[in-house]
DNA sequence: TATATTGATTCAAACGTTTGAATAGCGTTG
DNA sequence: CAACGCTATTCAAACGTTTGAATCAATATA
């Protein structure tokens, strides 16, 4: 019964058990191209024996052998973010076909998890990373070492290509502008605005697009409802900040018809906090979000939004990876950045602002003179 | 200048530039009891070397030799789902300090995949897999592949200890029972139900607990407003169906004052499905969910739910794994299964009866007169 | 009969580490 | 001065695979 110390079922176990050698046995069990040359019957019994045995080759023996690890890590900046999940699903579906293990590690916005998960990755030997961050990853020093190592390097979610590295990024500008126009075809000419926090590189062009497609539709922004985010350290972070935010603007004593949020749960947080003091989304006040997450669709009302592409996304960044992957050493073709278009989501929370002022008369529920205008 | 084939720094890059054995190099890298015999300017010199070559130790060729992978498998059926997330969290900080890496894997509710997976772990040679599962993971023969490898296994959010598998589950029964009486403790004694699809083991329990602690509270569970799920391929599949029966329950025409749903995102469902029947949650009817999930937590009104532990769970899973991975050989001590307490969070969605009928009239925008006792 | 040819199988080296045992140098001690 | 004990380093084997080259029958060809 020679307990083996590992545990685990090798080729020298089956060599034993079926009378062939090592040699054999791997040739069999891998289906290496001398396999044909195996006698059938021989072949039959190994796989049977291996079978019985509950053989599984060693991946780890297998790699350093083959110098191949068919791994790819995804390195997430917080899974905890319905953000991430579909573009993960979107690498993940895209790596599928061509057979690589996706290592998905979440950093769980922890720096030091971050670097320490890159660290890994290197170790592992994954063939390429992938890196799904919005505001991570600043300049930690691994990056040199996965120069170094000559692993390519991909990320989502923030354009790094002035540092060489590949980037998959919605067009920013162009969602924001989206929003906007869509607000001002409704008839909202008083919007307050929530914008991202300062480190987030999606807060500025997204902004920028703002600014410019209000100046065109004659979208009044005024300075006292716009607000800024101070920091996305997790999910909820933004939730709570458009809540805050939501009763501010109303304190604020300017009349506005819609919000328009940075992101998603921001939204989310602003329609809560328009609740608690008495205004109705959307026949008070109308809200836009960004990104259009799960908890946003399924929502009551459910949100208005910028969709970005997310799962198409990742399956960009898993066909751009692979292609490197393909193309033997070191060169690099086309484009650094790919750009992806949003799309309006027109859901229940916006409404025209003719219709909002109907309802508000009628329902006779207005707690709140200084929305509407 | 030597281009390696691997493209990877190895120990022989450095003790060639450092002239010293490949021995000395990974004693003094890898820091094993001997280097304390090295001298200091040795290590230091190597040391150097390491970090300026970017070098980073084969995590393959290092567990073949040590025979350990420091690796656990985490087999989640469906990362989209945000009932998962906290789980794998709770996993991951409870793996973190004991050194392990977790290999998440996310089985996107395919049973292929789902074996894949499982075919991977044991390939990667993970020490344990720890299964994520309402409902996968019926019975593969990997499982005996499993047994016949000596890989540890537990599963989170279901009972197998009947097989023999150690098991982490919250106490259905008594969240229900808990739920129930929430809502009997506000007035509610019509209540129209949503129970669990079939096939999930979770199904039973909670109804369970729900018609007991129904009949001892006086609540009425008429049988024209008990519906069941179809099934949960995903986690949209919940919500509509939330949103249909919603709709089913109003035309059924008996009357009824709040909803218990299977779980959180069937109740956003009912939420959804109620309001576009004109009915408000929860001034016209309460609304009471399972889970406590983000998407439930964001909404608005914010859903007043049964929380399962999730993360508790998590961690208790990774605490359970370890020991088991500490404690040599084969040796089961204690039970097998380990059940969690639901609690209560009471949020906005449930309110009490006579508030409801006041809200009711006041507010004169019935539209249906099925609803209300 | 010697020599290819083929078919079936095995040898042995390698992948990058780790580690028990071995080595070499050198100062102490009996 | 032989024996010993240090310190600093290296040897060599092993982990479980894969694979080019080698082996060895047996059969076909010259």
């Amino acid at each position: 019964m020679g307990q083996r110390k590992s545990g685990h079922v090798t080729l020298l176990d089956i060599a034993r058990a079926s009378g062939f050698s090592v040699s054999t046995v791997s040739i069999v069990l891998s289906e290496a191209p001398l396999s044909q040359n195996v006698a059938a019957t021989t072949r039959a019994r190994i796989r049977v024996i291996a079978r019985q045995l509950g053989y599984h080759p060693d991946a780890y023996a297998r790699s350093l052998r083959r110098r191949s690890t068919q791994t790819i890590g995804i390195l997430v900046f917080d899974l905890s973010d319905p953000f991430c999940i579909p573009i993960m699903r979107g690498i993940q579906d895209g790596l599928r076909t061509a057979g690589y293990l996706p290592l998905v590690m979440d950093a769980q916005t922890e720096r030091e998890l971050f670097d320490n998960y890159l660290h890994m990755c290197l170790e592992r030997r994954a063939e390429a990373v992938i890196v799904i961050a919005s505001w991570v990853f600043e300049e930690t020093n691994l990056l040199s070492d996965i120069r170094k190592n000559n692993v390519p390097i991909l990320i989502v979610g923030r354009d790094l290509a002035a540092r060489g590295i590949n980037s998959i990024l919605v067009d920013n500008e162009a969602g924001g502008a989206l929003a906007i126009r869509h607000l001002a075809e409704l008839g909202h000419h008083r919007v307050a605005v929530i914008r991202g926090p300062q480190e987030m590189c999606d807060s500025e062009p997204r902004w920028a697009g703002i600014q410019k497609a209000a100046a065109q539709a004659g979208v009044c922004l005024d300075e006292r409802l716009v607000f800024q985010l101070p920091g996305l350290s997790n999910p909820m972070s933004g939730f709570e900040g458009g809540a805050r935010f939501a009763k501010s603007m109303l304190a604020e004593g300017v009349p506005f018809t819609a919000v328009l949020a940075f992101d998603d749960m921001t939204a989310l947080g602003v329609v809560r906090g328009l609740s608690q003091a008495g205004v109705r989304v959307p026949e008070d006040c109308s809200v836009v979000g960004f990104d259009d997450v799960l908890p946003a669709e399924v929502a009551t009302p459910a949100m208005t939004t910028i969709r970005q592409p997310l799962r198409e996304m990742g399956l960009e960044a898993a066909r751009r990876v692979l292609e490197e992957l393909r193309r033997a050493p070191r060169k690099h073709g086309g484009s650094l950045l790919h750009r992806t278009s949003p799309e309006l989501v027109v859901r229940m929370s916006t409404v025209s602002a003719p219709a909002q002022r109907r309802a508000a008369k009628m329902s006779g529920r207005r707690r709140r003179e200084t929305i509407a205008s």
